[in-house]
DNA sequence: GCGTCCAGGTCTACC
DNA sequence: GGTAGACCTGGACGC
């Protein structure tokens, strides 16, 4: 356990459109940055990583969807230099997207037949990632690999309480993802059967070796990139394929699996494929080819707004 | 109760 | 370079 005693309030101006319940915890359920975060009312209690530092939070929302406001309060072991600070507080506001602006995404949206529906129903919900770091989402990316979604979540679920460490801050307990150098050196049958992961213990235990002992960008160093070299920097580390680069990929892929490929072949071919499996690249190439840089935003939106758009566009749409 | 199938992919050996 | 088969586990399904 860490105790997070150095405090930092300060203000969060989120660019409008920004519906902080929404986006915090999203309609399918996704959390924000640890699935075992605390949610009460209009506030959330969690904990990541941030340039290395374990970084306890506080967040509460004090505007609205069109005038956004959150207060947050940072807690951190040791009060860093000033300027450290201020780039934790950076990242923070990009990593719950409080500096990306939708506007350009919704024009494009409105006009189409699919997305105008979503970005009606979930206006002003934004993207998120769980740290400045790859690690997060691609173990996240791995645990996902030929599994069910309730089997990846009790994977997640045991990886972080058994490997991340427990940050505790203004009366609370918030397990955070494990760093890869908590994990690198685990013996590999006893990671697989603790968690029971099976095959993907010796990928996560590959992945966090190749990040402790070769320097590799951060997420925000893969923006600077263009989206196909950060993809093609991705597609370097274990146990990472195309699926799992286009969900860590900070330009946004379209990550398509034998699951969205059914859900996706409904919405742009109006019927089910015969075999999704077969069907994933021709649902991306649809995807990309309609959606092109708003691939990750349009995939999002739909994702999280499945039930309501089964009924507005009269299909069946298997849920996540 | 038991056996079989397959799921929100990726890697590797083999051709 | 293309592709079949293996990989952990557990829930669903048929018998």
């Amino acid at each position: 356990m860490v105790n997070l005693e150095q405090s930092f309030a300060f203000k969060i101006n989120p660019i409008a459109p920004y519906d902080f319940g929404l986006t915090i915890r999203k309609p399918m359920g996704w959390s924000l940055f640890s699935p075992l975060e605390i949610y009460q009312k209009t506030t959330v209690w969690t904990a990541l990583r941030l340039e290395t530092n374990l970084v306890g939070l506080k967040l509460s929302s004090r505007g609205t969807v069109n005038e956004p406001c959150i207060a947050a309060k940072m807690y951190l072991k040791e009060k860093p230099p000033r300027e450290n600070l201020d780039s934790i507080k950076s990242s923070l506001i990009h990593c719950i997207g409080a500096d990306d602006d939708l506007h350009e995404f919704y024009a494009m949206a409105k006009e189409d037949s699919i997305l105008k529906h979503a970005v009606e129903d979930l206006y002003g919900m934004h993207s998120t990632s769980m740290g400045d770091t790859v690690f997060p989402s691609a173990v996240l990316a791995i645990l996902l690999q030929m599994a069910p979604l309730k089997r990846s979540n009790d994977m997640m679920d045991c990886v972080i309480r058994k490997y991340g460490d427990v940050a505790e801050f203004d009366g609370k307990m918030i397990h955070a993802w494990p760093s890869p150098g908590q994990v690198a050196n685990l013996n590999p049958s006893e990671f697989a059967k603790t968690c029971k992961i099976g095959y993907r213990a010796g990928r996560i235990l590959n992945l966090a070796e190749k990040l402790v002992k070769e320097s590799f960008p951060t997420l925000r160093g893969l923006e600077m990139l263009s989206s196909e070299d950060a993809k093609k920097k991705l597609l370097e580390l274990p146990g990472i394929g195309d699926y799992s680069a286009d969900i860590i990929n900070p330009h946004g892929g379209f990550p398509i699996d034998v699951w969205s490929a059914e859900v996706f072949s409904k919405l742009f071919f109006g019927k089910e494929p015969e075999n999704n499996r077969e069907a994933v690249e021709d649902v991306k190439n649809e995807g990309v080819c309609r959606w092109g840089k708003w691939s990750w935003m349009a995939f999002f939106y739909i994702v999280q707004d499945l039930e309501n758009l089964s009924k507005k566009l009269n299909l069946k749409l298997r849920l996540a």
